[in-house]
DNA sequence: TAATTAATTACACATTGTATATGATTATAA
DNA sequence: TTATAATCATATACAATGTGTAATTAATTA
């Protein structure tokens, strides 16, 4: 036993960690080629060489790998993104810039995107998929909502739990209806409309929106 | 052929609707009874008395035979809640009230509100689940902003789809998460924040929020 | 009545996800 | 080192989902 080895990965877990990362490798490789339906879970274990029960100890259902894979990939770019915006003028534009970064991404991988969110969605209630963990977007988010708090331009009266909750929520919807109709929407556009939405409210306010030099309108 | 027969629905309209109301109803029974995951589409078919690819036929999905049923309730609901919050003061004690009526029912038929609300999420992008028919729900949201922007209370800048959207999402959203833990949220209380917020936005309005009486704070 | 259209049905099938028992590895302790 | 427990992988079997195809039945039209 070499020192600190407690507190590394022991093998097994090692070992473990190891065939979730092949199996997400292939399952993604699989997607890419030949799409996530036409991929079947037998095909997975396969390629991967484990036995298909073996997949499903990993991973409960097909969407999973996705929504791991997802993961994976938003966390790697969180940082570098809060980064980037974190001198822009005001919360709006850094959300903005933030989930216009995040929608390059989008925009590429749209039916890993649907498959992921309506995996979200669906299980809601559920600790899996909305609870077990912060997601690279919410991460974005809370630390922009947060920094909006310190300096006074975001209200303190509501918890950043739920404030990234609901952003992240709309993000989400509107992600959603783009994908249904790609043609029909320009997703930075309505990406813009939810976002004052989200800081200005419903409520009609004559004097500020004067002067935010007003607001987004409709076409 | 009797006079007016092409505008009312033909025999085989009717008996077509007959046995979606049938099997809605048996299933929903079942349902009731012996829970939605231990009920098989089989053993709805039969006590329907049609054949299992029948019900196919009418419900791609066991889901969907939920959804239509809350769809039903819902619409039957919508207009008489409609009418009781007209008098209210403002648009924010009309919705609170509103959905205090909507989360009655929500709060008696937890299963079938989770099962019907996963099924819309997961589908949003589809038109199935999202654009097919205003939801009773949305109907009464609807009505209830289009109203607030008669009265110059709620932006007319931003349409009242979208409004109406981001409403219905979140308040899928904190049902949702309520079924997940009903023991830890009162479902009313994190309603009222998710209303405060989507009225008045996320921003920190120093004199609208004095003028409202004090926004809705966390404990 | 005959012809056409639409719905129901029976049948077969691929796939999903679970349950159960068994073998293989690893960690822990005597 | 050996014994023991725990954990993961595996094989097998199974219930259920959802689809595709073709045959049958019912309803509409001419």
């Amino acid at each position: 036993m070499e020192p600190g080895d407690m507190l590394v990965e022991s093998r097994m877990e090692r070992k473990k960690r190891e065939t979730r990362q092949k199996i997400i490798k292939v399952a993604m490789d699989l997607f890419q080629k030949q799409g996530f339906y036409d991929t079947t879970m037998e095909q997975i274990a396969e390629v991967a060489d484990i036995a298909r029960k073996t997949l499903y100890n990993h991973f409960p259902v097909k969407e999973a790998i996705v929504d791991e894979y997802v993961r994976g990939v938003s966390k790697e770019f969180a940082q570098e993104i809060i980064d980037s915006v974190k001198n822009l003028p005001d919360t709006k534009a850094r959300l903005l810039a933030a989930l216009d970064k995040a929608y390059a991404w989008v925009e590429i991988n749209p039916e890993i995107t649907g498959i992921c969110l309506g995996y979200r969605f669906k299980n809601m209630c559920h600790g899996s998929a909305y609870n077990e963990g912060e997601t690279g977007t919410q991460r974005i988010m809370a630390e922009i909502i947060r920094y909006g708090q310190e300096t006074g331009e975001i209200r303190r009266d509501i918890s950043i739990k739920l404030l990234v909750l609901q952003l992240d929520i709309l993000r989400g919807t509107v992600v959603m209806g783009w994908l249904g109709d790609k043609s029909k929407y320009k997703l930075r556009k309505e990406i813009a409309k939810i976002v004052d939405l989200f800081i200005y409210g419903a409520v009609d306010r004559q004097e500020s929106q004067a002067k935010a030099g007003g607001a987004i309108t409709e076409e």
